[in-house]
DNA sequence: GACAATCTTGACGAAAAAATAATGTTTTGA
DNA sequence: TCAAAACATTATTTTTTCGTCAAGATTGTC
């Protein structure tokens, strides 16, 4: 289970957009070089946040990107959805309900496991905002640890 | 963030001989058949579970692999980490502390999530045991859910 | 001991993901 | 109006991951 580069460099991206200054914009190579990717890359990476509706662009000389929401609206879950290409809904099915193509039909023992691994995933992005991810961790690490400490009174089971 | 085919199929794997009454065990043609997998994959995947010593391979006539452990010992973290290889000592050098060859040295904002998110998967699988994944899908949900209805508590900042 | 069933292991090929390249479009300013 | 700067979009290449194949090693049975 790890974060895919497309997931990584993207949600990076909008992050050095939500520390601008108000009214401010990075160009393609200044984002680019600001992340130690390629220009190319990171202009893939920005096509698909502005179809997203995530970044507003300007074209022309004085272009450039900046966010299309304030920072305070946009939360992670939302980010990885777009960047992952839809990965709740493609794998085995099992998401949709329809189960097709996937010899586990009925007796699947690990379906449990990936959904509830994707929505723990998910419940806990959607509780951090892009805003959360500039200056201060603090309210990102206390999110976590708050799972934790309650995570850590469980036992498994037959132990 | 995914799951990838060797993680989600070595834990198939292991499932299956989970399943089984004690004594019995798999070959590779069974195993392979049972998942929907050709033998030669099941076959590279049983050899890392037994390398990391989950199964114990037994060959010749009558041959076949069964559990090493018992199921109720083995908890889906350990499986998970053998066959993703370390991708947490791996990714970016973030987790060891070392940071070389990453241009984010020192302000990279979304190091703490990336962090944070390894650690709730980790912290969640932790709690999960092999035993658990036979039968009765029940306490896996149990487990889930505990920590989702903590989460929708939590309000996200600044909205 | 010979043979068949089975696991072992390294090399190879196919598929998917990531990165790059190439081409086109829009805007600004001289 | 033209050129430069910047984004938009599709295609190509590269890299990584995944899956397969084949030859080898081990064990049980007759």
């Amino acid at each position: 289970m790890k974060i895919s580069a497309q997931e990584e460099y993207g949600l990076r991206c909008l992050v050095q957009l939500a520390a601008l200054p108000d009214g401010a914009s990075l160009t393609l190579p200044q984002i680019a070089e600001r992340e130690g990717i390629s220009t190319a890359n990171a202009g893939k990476l920005m096509w698909l946040l502005n179809k997203a509706g995530f970044v507003h662009s300007t074209r022309g000389t004085k272009g450039g990107y900046s966010l299309q929401r304030p920072a305070e609206d946009i939360r992670l879950s939302e980010i990885i959805k777009v960047l992952d290409e839809d990965v709740l809904n493609k794998h085995c099915g099992s998401y949709t309900g329809v189960l097709d193509s996937c010899v586990h039909n009925g007796d699947c023992g690990i379906r449990p496991v990936i959904i509830g691994l994707h929505a723990l995933v998910e419940n806990a992005l959607s509780q951090i905002t892009l805003a959360q991810l500039v200056g201060n961790e603090s309210s990102v690490d206390a999110m976590f640890h708050k799972v934790h400490s309650i995570h850590r009174t469980v036992e498994p089971h037959g132990v």
